[in-house]
DNA sequence: CCAAGACATAGAGGGTCATCGATATCCAGG
DNA sequence: CCTGGATATCGATGACCCTCTATGTCTTGG
């Protein structure tokens, strides 16, 4: 408890927000999103993010993470610490390990704004 | 050209990757989404972006863009210059006034990456 | 209790970023 | 050419972020 690191609100993290197009976002849309983005917005977080998708069963222990990387074992627990703030990922101890799972509603989330809602008459890709 | 604000590569913004969860990212994937992911992870450049998504026309002057926000005149021209910069606005002058026009290619470059592959046996929201 | 391993926290150093006021650039009109 | 309005750039400032080393906390095993 000193920087604001983990100063977030995983409760609601469903889907705040209606696609980009459909309507200006309103400043608190924004300022609720953005830090999801901004935890995601990290080369080596959205490594991590993707390991941990990407693993059979979901879920990745912090141990096989540190492996991927060539960062020091506190800064790929200071980046899981961030995704779990923002309620990116879930953690998980058990014993002596600590697993970490995607949830799924925060990425569905980001998923519901950039929704490709194709604007009104704008550039059509598909038709 | 001092900083390094729009060394980017707009040209391939179609769809670096496949889901998060399909499979791990290399670095050079992750180091390729990621700027276009922290371009949008501001509250103001995330209102920018559905201002102009959601005008009739799909673009939007940047005279009505000011007016949006609190801030000064240079610090919108600087969000918008970053948006432009990570191949997410595009900018077209006519005359005086100077339109953006989101590019449908880069969001659906992030759309790709958060597109719901419900990950291999992992939560089932639906079934 | 003690040792060892897995992971988190603390604090520091160096870089990047958001914002501002001041100023430059570009275009239209007279 | 000169004025005026619309945007962009410059330089500074304060905040935030990524990474590290050093150290703490927790759990297992003897």
């Amino acid at each position: 408890m000193s920087k604001s690191l983990l100063r977030l609100d995983p409760v609601g993290a469903a889907a705040c927000c209606a696609p980009l197009a459909a309507q200006p976002l309103s400043r608190d849309q924004a300022e609720q999103i953005a830090p999801l983005l901004k935890a995601l917005a990290d080369p080596v977080r959205l490594r991590l993010m993707s390991l941990v998708a990407s693993r059979a069963g979901g879920e990745a222990c912090v141990c096989d993470l540190n492996d991927a990387f060539d960062l020091s074992q506190p800064t790929i627990s200071h980046h899981l610490k961030v995704l779990h703030g923002a309620g990116l990922l879930n953690r998980d101890k058990r014993g002596v390990w600590v697993y970490y799972r995607v949830r799924p509603a925060a990425l569905a989330s980001i998923a519901a704004l950039i929704a490709s809602t194709p604007a009104p008459g704008s550039v059509g890709v598909s038709g």
